[in-house]
DNA sequence: CGGCTGATCGTG
DNA sequence: ACGATCAGCCGA
């Protein structure tokens, strides 16, 4: 039951003042903090590896570029703490955290966490192979690649559209808490994956990641 | 290991 | 049309 690589259960939960700062900061500090969410196995628990920050209107990488506020894109312009969930390329889904206030629509896209204890590995494990599907014959899930990248992490913690434009500060199944501490020059920055379309914000060294211990 | 490609659908 | 992606396949 109790198995090793267990973090203590009681970690606070993070407030709505730690997500009302701009996307920057929200992504680095969110380096090694606990997603938490609860899934038809139990609940899972992540440290969070790495991140990317999306800096609103003027954001040309940013789904609210040029001040889009669409159905679509209305939960970045929540509250801080808020979800963003949506589907990319028809088949994956991506999670983000709204940062800033109400009408300010910085976001922090969650790329990867590693399981936080036993259960949770076990537990993602077993989402991702019911995902690999009925004719998944691929049944090794590695665990670097457990839940690295924004589509794994979705399928390995069982987020879904349905988690979308959740609070997570008053949610009790969806919230992010204290974790590990992470020093600052533990922290690497790249540029950010994907965006190619950006122009010159494609450039901007907004994605935070851990540097691996070699 | 690195590069290419098909899968698949909500959104603008 | 097209994308804040992934897994599988290919060749080296």
């Amino acid at each position: 039951m109790t198995g090793k690589n267990v973090l203590p259960q009681a970690f606070p939960r993070l407030e709505r003042p730690f997500f009302a700062r701009d996307g920057i900061t929200v992504s680095r500090e969110l380096l090694g903090k606990i997603l938490v969410h609860d899934t038809p196995f139990g609940t899972v628990r992540g440290i969070i590896t790495e991140t990317e920050s999306y800096m609103g209107e003027t954001d040309k990488a940013s789904h609210a570029y040029g001040g889009r506020r669409t159905v679509r894109t209305e939960p970045m312009y929540h509250d801080g703490g808020t979800s963003y969930v949506y589907l990319i390329y028809g088949m994956y889904c991506c999670m983000n955290i709204a940062a800033m206030t109400e009408g300010i629509p910085h976001a922090v896209l969650i790329r990867g966490v590693v399981p936080a204890d036993d259960k949770s590995e076990e537990r993602m494990t077993l989402l991702r192979k019911e995902r690999a599907g009925s004719g998944g014959r691929k049944t090794s899930v590695s665990l670097k690649h457990l839940a690295d990248g924004p589509g794994r992490l979705c399928i390995a913690m069982g987020i879904t559209r349905a988690d979308n434009d959740v609070d997570m500060v008053e949610s009790e199944s969806f919230y992010v808490t204290e974790g590990i501490s992470v020093r600052p020059e533990d922290i690497c920055a790249g540029k950010r994956i994907g965006i190619d379309y950006a122009q010159e914000a494609a450039d901007y060294l907004w994605r935070f990641y851990i540097k691996l211990p070699q």
